[in-house]
DNA sequence: AATACTGTTTATAATAATTCTAAACTATTG
DNA sequence: CAATAGTTTAGAATTATTATAAACAGTATT
């Protein structure tokens, strides 16, 4: 069991937030894994603070922690439906299915998707950030059956 | 001044909901225009209740007819950020600009964006919506004067 | 037109996600 | 180690929305 601690420190303090327990607790949690990782703060909290025996972790601090790692770019705001937001690990530009039964979101690979054609931003403003949304239902559909 | 009140009541009616005073206000309110409008119930609260001397109507009642004509096709809901349902009178299929200082929606016309590769729909799911959202920002970039 | 039926409106309470507040605490700097 | 400035915390406040249940209003039937 490898300790990321040092690493999460350096981390932290590169984005000017201070090292602190609660802090590095959530890195850990956050980015110990190999896989994106889609959240809501609530969804953290209720994980972060079941799975550990060690002190809970004020829901105050997780927006806060969360908001910060956004705003350093650690994270990336997914702005998406049913007043939720959820956040996501992977802060590398990319697309989102959303399933609209399980409330669900997943990553679509940034080359899987591409815009021939887009307007320009009007005088003034300037493009920050292109999303696609592909919204999924359950196939209901009648199935063809072939046999 | 015309009065589009059989119009609606027809409209209504059509729809499976019973024309009532409230109903009818709000159709003139939202259908009788020629741009698109852009709303939040909180919007439409304000706006229809201040301008108009007759009764005010509920807060509650908007919720509820804006989510009936929703249902019935007659509004399109816009997912955006911060935990806010954004409203279209306009349910062609589009996309958005959204203006991150002003938090405003702007319409993008469906033929000024083109995806022209996508990914398939996830086993058991189809595809129900693709939704583009173009984010802007303050063009606060140096401004290059030419003269 | 009176009756009953059912959908609708309303004020208010409840809920959910998030932000605010102010006091206690902790990392950092000198 | 003392001063300071950033952080955490519980709990209150806020915002958008939904639920509730009583009063009300269209509609259909006679």
């Amino acid at each position: 069991m490898k300790d990321n601690t040092k690493i999460y420190i350096e981390k932290l303090r590169s984005s000017n937030l201070r090292p602190t327990k609660q802090r590095i607790q959530i890195c850990q949690f956050l980015f110990d894994r190999d896989k994106t990782f889609h959240f809501t703060v609530e969804d953290l909290n209720k994980k972060i603070n079941l799975k550990n025996n060690s002190e809970k972790i004020s829901l105050a601090t997780l927006y806060n922690t969360v908001h910060a790692f956004k705003k350093a770019g650690h994270l990336k705001e997914i702005l998406i439906n049913n007043h939720k937001s959820y956040f996501d690990t992977n802060t590398k530009p990319h697309h989102h299915f959303f399933s609209e039964n399980e409330n669900e979101l997943t990553d679509i690979p940034l080359e899987s998707v591409h815009l021939d054609k887009s307007p320009e931003a009007p005088k003034g403003k300037q493009i920050s950030q292109v999303e696609v949304i592909i919204r999924l239902e359950n196939d209901n559909q009648i199935q063809k059956k072939i046999n």
